[in-house]
DNA sequence: CTTGACCTTGACACTGACGTCAAGGATTAC
DNA sequence: GTAATCCTTGACGTCAGTGTCAAGGTCAAG
C-alpha cells in the first residue's frame, strides 16, 4: 500500500523532481520508512493529479493549495470548497487581463506592419471573425 | 555635444543599468572619454528610444537589434528595413498564438467555474461581443 | 561481494531585463 | 579640503518550476 517516489512519480506521470518541490511547499506529504525512503499511499496521487491538471492550465503551485486542500479535507472535487472557487474567479480575470492586452498589442503591431509594409494586409481568425 | 549616462538615462526615460544592458548586448555603443566615462550623442537617443517604445509594446531585446541596425544604417524609421518587417509579422504570429492560447484556457477555466459553482455565470466583454 | 537500481539532501542552471549593492576612481560645489 | 554627486566594473537577486549533477546511503539479485 505504500509505493516510493519513483513508482509514484511514474504513476502520476511527473518527475521525481517534482514530487519533491510540491513536498517541499508543503502541497503534498509523505510517510518516511525506517530508511529515511518516502512512503506514498493513493490518496496523495488524487492531490498529485489535481496539481498537474492545474498547473497544465495556466495555474501556478500556490493557486493550486487551495485545491489541495480541498481534497485532503474529504471533498470529492478541489473545487467543492470556496477557496478554490475564488482562485477559479481571479484567474478567469487574468486571463482576461491578459487577452485584453494581446489583443490591444495585436492591433498596435498589425498596425506598424501596416504602415512599414504597406499591402502586407494580415487577416487573423479569432473565434469565427476574420479581422 | 557629449552627454554622460545620467543625462542620457534623464533624457531617455531609462535607468543608467538599462543603458549599460543595451551596450553589453551591442544594441547602443558609447565614445569613452579620457576618464573612462562613457559619452554619447544624440543619435544614441534616437536607439535608445526606439528600443524603449519595442520592449514596452511587448518585444525583447533581441527582437528591436534589427530596428535599431536599421535605424543606423541611416534609416528614417527602424522598420524601414525587411529584417524589422519580419519581426513585425514574427511579432503578430505569436501573438496570435498566444491570444489563442488565453482564450482556450479562458473557456476551460469558465467551465470548470461553472461546474464548480453553478449560478456564478460570468460575463465578459471582448471587442464588443457579450460572453 | 559486487553491480545496479533506487533513494536521500543540497545546490547550481535556466529565461529576461534589469534592480541593487559593493568598492573604488573622477568631478563638481562650496 | 572635503563632502556630495557622478562615474566605473562586477556580481548577486528576482520569478517558477523544474532539469541535472554531486556525493552518498540502501537494498535485492546474482
Amino acid at each position: 500500500m505504500g509505493m516510493r517516489i519513483g513508482e509514484m512519480a511514474r504513476r502520476a506521470g511527473v518527475s521525481t523532481r517534482a514530487l519533491r518541490y510540491y513536498e517541499q511547499h508543503g502541497l503534498i506529504s509523505a510517510r518516511r520508512g525506517p530508511n529515511g525512503y518516502r512512503e506514498y499511499d493513493e490518496s496523495q496521487l488524487a492531490l498529485v493529479a489535481e496539481i498537474r491538471s492545474l498547473l497544465t492550465a495556466g495555474f501556478t503551485l500556490e493557486d493550486a493549495r487551495p485545491f489541495v486542500e480541498c481534497l485532503r479535507s474529504g471533498n470529492a472535487t478541489g473545487d467543492s470548497c470556496p477557496e478554490s472557487v475564488a482562485v477559479y474567479r481571479r484567474k478567469l480575470a487574468e486571463l482576461d487581463d491578459q487577452i485584453r492586452t494581446l489583443v490591444a498589442r495585436r492591433a498596435e503591431v498589425a498596425a506598424q506592419l501596416a504602415g512599414a509594409c504597406p499591402g502586407c494586409t494580415v487577416h487573423v481568425e479569432i473565434r469565427g471573425r476574420r479581422t
